[in-house]
DNA sequence: CTATTTATTTGACCTACGTCAAATTTTACG
DNA sequence: CGTAAAATTTGACGTAGGTCAAATAAATAG
């Protein structure tokens, strides 16, 4: 699976001139404070954010409680799939954790210049690939990890999350209690 | 979301001569007798099945035990999409439950036909969107339904699923052990 | 029909993890 | 710095849902 975002890259890499200039065009870049939203729930997400700097999460509220459901770095594209998809109101927030810098897409003027590009209409597919392949593998964790392996195997992964994300949004990521992260991290 | 599939079948049937001609060239139907494997784990997903009849579910083994994690009905296109996309062989199974008439396409020839027909590759990439999303509704009901309204919730959606398919699979479809849907079952 | 397998239910018990609450540590800021 | 606020840890206890085992019930074969 991290073969296919080397293939994704080299994809990028191979664009023409023109597919290039047209991405450029409908893309600047933009800062946002740690803190800040880059998307709000009830608001229609018009935009893709390419991450260039800083960290971001999306969450929803479940009974008032926030679930996190992914963590942006450096290079990843944070939007909300079903409203950027379907442009309806988002059900999810997407905030800044700490300052951000992303390139930002417009959804209408991206639809547009798809249509007079095939190669980044294969990369929106690539990329749409490749976020469903990660999702069926966050569920085969959920399915198959108890908590101190999803842990575990998140640590071995992405190490730099521990330092950079606190301590709540991780354990919501991993789909336990605040506590119960704390009590595992004590274990090992 | 079901306004997707609304879109994605519109789509479809706006599909022009050439691209619907190069579709039905690479495409054959084929039957599958009730028990038998459309893929099998270790087997390089070389195929989509565009599910004509019958009904199909897709399931890996997590020792030993068999996690059932998509069902197809009618309509519905069986694929490991990992297997698929990366051209690796796969971890899942994709076994008839019923006997099972199906679409099948094969991979590299529309791989092909993509690049002759951008409208092919909307509809991969619509197709793509849809499955990425319904993955995310997935998550969310593991995250945030307790057993019990996860049963209810795909009684009320997919009320056919109850008299199709066998508990087991059911159960473990539903993140729940056998004995616990059958308890949520006398219970409502 | 009867027998044998297969699916479903029921019961007893267990455990991973949640919740609530308090203690402690760390961070941020006047 | 010192103090308030936020983050993390620790403890006590509850519970949803798992596991194992046995009892029925339903399906299928002979």
């Amino acid at each position: 699976m991290k073969e296919y975002l080397a293939k994704i890259e080299s994809h990028l890499h191979a664009l023409d001139e023109k597919a290039r200039a047209a991405l450029a065009e409908v893309t600047s870049v933009k800062e946002y404070k740690k803190g800040s939203y880059l998307l709000q729930q009830g608001e229609v997400c018009k935009n893709s954010f390419l991450m260039q700097r800083g960290v971001a999460r999306k969450f929803y509220l479940s009974d008032g409680k926030e679930i996190t459901t992914e963590l942006f770095f450096e290079n990843d594209i944070a939007v909300s799939l079903q409203s950027y998809t379907l442009q309806q109101p988002s059900h999810e927030f997407v905030q800044a954790i700490e300052n951000v810098t992303a390139s930002v897409t417009n959804y209408q003027a991206f639809q547009k210049i798809k249509k007079q590009h095939a190669s980044l209409l294969e990369l929106d597919l690539m990329l749409t690939e490749y976020y469903a392949m990660w999702l069926e593998e966050r569920l085969f964790r959920f399915h198959s990890l108890d908590a101190t392996q999803r842990y575990q195997l998140l640590l071995k992964e992405q190490p730099h999350f521990i330092q950079q994300i606190p301590l709540t949004y991780l354990a919501s990521y991993l789909g336990i209690s605040l506590e119960t992260l704390s009590r595992i991290r004590a274990k090992i």
